[in-house]
DNA sequence: TTGACGGTCCCACGGTAAGC
DNA sequence: GCTTACCGTGGGACCGTCAA
């Protein structure tokens, strides 16, 4: 481990774990579901490998992960009751987060990746009453190879594909990758992205009326800013 | 005396690429 | 699907200079 802060205080030590750079978003993935080393990765692009191998090396020395190891070099990463009981401060720091920090999006803020991956694992695949429902979002704002993507609900469980699946779509969605992420983050409320255009949805009514309960918006994104210069869309 | 500024050194951090 | 070796970089610590 590095170098601490040299301090006996119950905070100081909480902080020389949680408040290493990157693990509060690793103990965000973790919380989310995440347990493959690839799907760690999806979480935190940014991340190097290598700098992922060795936090979940010094976290599960802190005892505040296990791995398990799977047949092969493959291996799960799970919370210990250590690691759990910081679940509600990641909330907490989400919670702030958004109350605090938001500001118009910067370029580099707008990741089309990570945006795809939360939706993917948080979209309600059974928001449709049906036994099979597929989802086509198209992003306007990018280029053709990466702008269509399909979500297919299936048997109460939701895949993420690139390629045409081959199924008839049931929804078309139409938006800019910058609004999906505002609406995402609750900057931008589904109904007033779809009375302004800025989200076209297009299939059966039934269908457009259950798009706030597929896309499950988690309750961070139900929080106000309670900054006096927030005006983010 | 104090604070601002610049230069140098060193080490921890983080990335890349290759290996297992 | 990870791990390891190597390397570049950033920033902290320290020191000297200068002006107010």
């Amino acid at each position: 481990m590095r170098k601490g802060y040299g301090q006996f205080c119950p905070v100081a030590k909480a902080a020389e774990i949680f408040c290493e750079r990157w693990n509060a978003l690793l103990f965000r993935e973790l919380g989310a579901g995440s347990k493959r080393f690839s799907e760690l990765q999806r979480g935190v692009p940014l991340m190097s490998p290598s700098m992922l191998s060795r936090r979940l090396k010094e976290l599960e020395q802190e005892g505040v992960i296990e791995r398990h190891a799977d047949a092969g070099r493959s291996a799960t990463y799970h919370l210990t009751p250590a690691g759990e009981e910081f679940l509600p401060l990641v909330f907490a720091l989400g919670t702030w987060g958004q109350r605090w920090t938001r500001r118009q999006l910067r370029d580099d803020e707008i990741d089309v990746g990570l945006l795809l991956w939360d939706m993917e694992r948080t979209v309600r695949a059974d928001a449709f009453a049906q036994q099979r429902a597929i989802v086509q979002l198209e992003f306007s704002d990018l280029p053709p190879g990466q702008r269509t993507w399909w979500f297919v609900n299936d048997g109460g469980a939701v895949q993420l594909c690139l390629q045409d699946p081959g199924f008839e779509v049931d929804l078309y969605l139409t938006v800019t990758v910058r609004d999906m992420i505002h609406i995402w983050r609750g900057d931008l409320t589904l109904r007033r992205a779809l009375d302004e255009a800025r989200l076209d949805a297009h299939g059966p009514r039934r269908l457009v009326r259950a798009l706030g309960a597929w896309l499950n918006l988690g309750p961070l994104a139900g929080i106000p800013s309670a900054r006096a210069d927030h005006s983010t869309v």
